[in-house]
DNA sequence: TCATCGATCTGGACTTTGTCTAATTTCCGG
DNA sequence: CCGGAAATTAGACAAAGTCCAGATCGATGA
C-alpha cells in the first residue's frame, strides 16, 4: 500500500470525512511515517514548504480524526497528546527520557484478572505503557 | 493510621524529605483524602483559608514528593497531571466523561507475553489505564 | 457563467498548566 | 544574635490547546 494523496482521499471518504486539501495533508503526514506525531510536529510538516495549514485546521482535523476512529490518541507525556496512526490493538513503549515512543503489538500481551466494570459503564480502550529509560 | 500533621512530618523525614509548613500541608491533603489530586486542586485545598502556599512551591513539592518516592504520577488527562498518594503496585480505571479516577488492585491483576525491552533499557513502570464510560 | 450557501479554514486573542528567576524569608548551628 | 543554606514567594514567561468572527472554498442550480 503506497500512501499516496489519492489513497488518502480514499481513506478519509471511508471514514466519512470530506477529504479536504488540508485534510488530506495532514492524514498523509501521520500515515506515510507511520509513526506517533503530536499536533506540533504535524504542524510542522504540513507546513515545510510554506505555510499552508493554519494551527486551528490542525488541531481540528486531528480532533475529527479521532472521532471517526482514523487515528488514537496516547496518552504518555503530561506535555502534548500523540496521535497514532496505528488502530489496530496494541500497546506502548515510552522511553522517559528521550520522549521515544514505539508500539508493542498486542496479539501476544495477555491481560487477566482485571475487576468487574462498575454497573452501567463500557470499556472505551485499555491502555498499557511501559515506561523505560536507559539503564545507568 | 490517622493523617495528622506530625504523622505527616515523620512520613517526610522518612522518605528524607524535610518536613516544612507548606510541604506537611501539602502531604495532609494528599494523603488524608487519599485521591488523586492535580496541582491545582491541592493548591486549592492547601489555602482554603487564606492563601498559604504559592504556586511555585506546590509545583516544587510536588516534583520533590515524585523523586522521592512518596507519590506516584499519573498520566490519563492530556490536560493535566494527577498525584497519587498510592505508591503500592495498582492500575487504574478512569472514566474519561466525567474525570474520575480510582484505583485497580494489582494482585490480581496479571499481565503476560510482554517482549524483551530494548538492550540496556529498565523498567521504570507499567501503567495501565483502562477508560471507561457510561453505557448509552 | 454566476450567485448562493453550507462547510471549511484562518489569524489571532485567549486560557490553562506548568516553569523559571531573582528577591525575600525561614531556620539552624555557632 | 549572626551568617548562610534551604525554602518560599510573586510574577513574568512558555507551550499546548481552545475559541471565535470573518474569509474562503466548492458544489449546486439557474
Amino acid at each position: 500500500m503506497h500512501y499516496t494523496r489519492d489513497n488518502m482521499a480514499s481513506l478519509l471518504r471511508s471514514h466519512d470525512i470530506n477529504p479536504t486539501h488540508q485534510r488530506i495533508e495532514i492524514a498523509h503526514a501521520l500515515f506515510s511515517r507511520q509513526e506517533h506525531l503530536s499536533a506540533d510536529q504535524v504542524m510542522a510538516i504540513v507546513n515545510t514548504r510554506h505555510s499552508e495549514t493554519s494551527k486551528a485546521t490542525v488541531y481540528n482535523t486531528l480532533k475529527l480524526f479521532l472521532e471517526k476512529g482514523l487515528v488514537r490518541e496516547v496518552i504518555v507525556d503530561p506535555s502534548k497528546v500523540f496521535y497514532d496512526p496505528n488502530t489496530s490493538a496494541h500497546h506502548h513503549l515510552y522511553e522517559v527520557d528521550t520522549g521515544k515512543l514505539s508500539d508493542i503489538d498486542a496479539t501476544h500481551v495477555h491481560i487477566s484478572g482485571l475487576p468487574d466494570l462498575p454497573a452501567g459503564m463500557v470499556t472505551e480502550g485499555i491502555d498499557l505503557i511501559v515506561r523505560v529509560r536507559r539503564a545507568g
